[in-house]
DNA sequence: ACCGTCGGCGCC
DNA sequence: AAAGGGCGCCGACGGT
């Protein structure tokens, strides 16, 4: 049964309501009180929560040892239904912009303050009644073509909300002392002023080979004029043209980068800036991607570089399931457009091998770059190469990526296979009053637009499996902790700390590690059902149980 | 001192 | 002629 929750001023009212939206009961609450309110329905029976922003109540629960099963996050959903071309004639549709429409508390004043204090400073809640908000929602879905995946994603994209916040709560288990350690085994120890010594050798190195004693190696444009002066016929310096030149300055250059990339993005600064307690606590923002994937705020908790992840490292008697789904797009790919030559390929555990061995191509790397061209539009080097033979081996495949693409060329909305649209288009490649320049810019533009439409409809669809995966671990997890909420809610008992488009770790106690890779796999199983149905395409995931997530693949 | 943009690069 | 999708973050840089 959903309950609403909203608040004014210091009044939280909580209105409990049917699934056609007609109200039950109502009761008024205060901050403090409703913690234990929601614990004592939540144990009487799995409600759904429907509030306005999960990050806006959920922290607070948590922080009270509240854990919740269900929730609609009305923002995230409204943002979802606003735009979907499925649900274009509903009132939610065309209705003016409204609050529902303004962005989501900020991450960052999350993750300023306490988790506890959030009730306490965050200003009263102005919202619209979300009951309302709650019923216009359900008609435009009702409304709908597909009102079951428009459900499904409304749901899938709740849950992960949900799950934002735990693993947020929870924390990725870092080891500061670990850390440092692979900082100085790298680049020397911490330096109190200036750079690392490891840095400073190779930078020398760099200088006497070009002959640039004063050299500054931190600013481009004096790193290219300083390679022209000694030759060497660049014109950026990014480290693919780069690797391309042969001259004794090139390798430590191109070491300097790396350290310096390190030591500035994920060095000692970060670790003192991100890591607490033994717990690296990023925030992540559901659908923070027009796509539908997940953003993250604060320490760039999606870009970890592999250099660091041996600082990763349960606590003791617990260990890392880490697990990602293998060639999720490609076969994503597979299950949208019902290639069924594709999703035979997809038996494999291994589908860019599967592909080599029913002989669409002849090599795993000609079957992966020839995919990844086919998904992100590329036309250049193996992966122009291969177009052909992947359009010739799996043609309805080809043939739904093409069509994205053509729609984006015309400035027409995609969807993902669960039903969420991408921007509206821009620029009409022909109009006839442009300039011969403006309509080469309209044109590359339109191809631009193009490559990005083709890419939506797969990697959106890829994140709305994702969530689906995630969404199906999280109650098993659950289940496996025994599901008795009057213990510690979550990190007494297996739980998520980490997600990354297609991978997830579990942070659990050594004994229940079977059980968890067991769940990994059967919710990825139950992800494919659940979008797919019983299309035959399988979602293999590789699974493995490790003492630092650097040994996970 | 502060702010927005850019080059570059990490991840998927 | 150029020709791969999506992000976040860092330092440099140029402006105010």
């Amino acid at each position: 049964m959903p309950i609403a929750l909203s608040r004014a001023a210091a009044v939280i009212t909580a209105v409990e309501f049917d699934d056609s939206g007609e109200e039950l009961a109502r009761h008024e609450l205060g901050a403090v009180g409703l913690p234990a309110w929601v614990r004592e329905r939540e144990l009487l029976r799995r409600q759904r929560w429907v509030w306005n922003d999960t990050v806006r109540w959920y922290p607070a629960l948590l922080e009270a040892g509240v854990r919740v099963e269900r929730c609609v996050d009305l923002r995230l959903c409204h943002r979802i239904l606003r735009r979907a071309a499925s649900t274009a004639g509903s009132e939610l549709a065309t209705a003016p912009r409204g609050r529902w429409d303004a962005s989501a508390p900020a991450a960052a004043a999350a993750s300023d303050i306490p988790i506890a204090a959030l009730f306490d400073l965050d200003p009263p809640l102005a919202d619209d009644d979300p009951v309302a908000e709650w019923r216009r929602q359900r008609a435009a879905v009702d409304g709908s073509a597909a009102p079951g995946r428009l459900a499904l994603l409304l749901a899938g994209e709740s849950v992960g909300a949900l799950v934002a916040v735990e693993m947020r709560f929870a924390g990725l288990p870092w080891s500061p002392e670990r850390h440092d350690e692979l900082l100085t085994e790298l680049l020397g120890p911490r330096p109190v002023a200036g750079r690392p010594v490891k840095m400073e050798a190779v930078l020398a190195r760099v200088r006497a080979e070009l002959d640039e004693p004063g050299l500054n190696p931190d600013s481009p444009v004096e790193l290219v004029k300083g390679l022209q002066r000694a030759g060497l016929r660049v014109t950026s310096t990014r480290s693919w043209e780069l690797k391309q030149i042969e001259h004794p300055a090139i390798p430590p250059l191109l070491e300097y980068k790396k350290l310096s990339r390190l030591y500035s993005a994920n060095g000692w600064h970060w670790l003192d800036e991100w890591v607490t307690d033994g717990r690296f606590r990023p925030s992540y923002v559901p659908g923070g991607v027009v796509t539908g994937r997940w953003a993250s705020d604060g320490g760039g908790a999606l870009q970890l570089p592999k250099q660091v992840r041996a600082a990763v490292i349960p606590d003791p008697g617990w260990t890392f399931v880490v697990a990602d789904a293998s060639q999720l797009e490609p076969r994503v790919l597979a299950a949208i457009s019902g290639d069924a030559a594709m999703a035979r390929a997809g038996q494999a555990q291994d589908m860019y091998q599967g592909m080599v061995d029913s002989g669409a191509v002849e090599t795993r790397p000609q079957a992966k770059y020839g995919m990844l061209g086919a998904i992100y539009g590329g036309t250049t080097g193996e992966s122009g190469r291969m177009r052909p033979r992947i359009a010739r081996a799996f043609p309805k495949a080809m043939e739904y990526v093409e069509s994205a693409a053509r729609a984006g060329e015309r400035g027409e909305v995609v969807s993902t296979w669960l039903g969420r649209s991408s921007p509206p288009g821009r620029g009409d490649a022909h109009d006839e009053t442009a300039s011969d320049a403006q309509l080469r810019q309209l044109r590359s533009d339109a191809r631009g637009w193009g490559r990005f439409t083709r890419n939506f409809v797969v990697q959106g669809t890829a994140a709305e499996w994702a969530l689906c995966w995630m969404g199906s671990l999280r109650r098993r997890l659950w289940e496996l902790g025994g599901g008795d909420a009057a213990a510690d809610p979550l990190t007494a008992r297996p739980h998520l700390v980490f997600f990354l488009h297609d991978e997830l770790i579990v942070h659990t106690p050594v004994g229940v590690a079977e059980a968890v890779a067991e769940a990994l796999r059967e919710s990825a199983a139950e992800a494919g059902r659940l979008l797919f149905g019983a299309a035959p395409v399988e979602f293999a995931i590789t699974v493995a149980t490790v003492d630092s997530y650097d040994q996970a693949k």
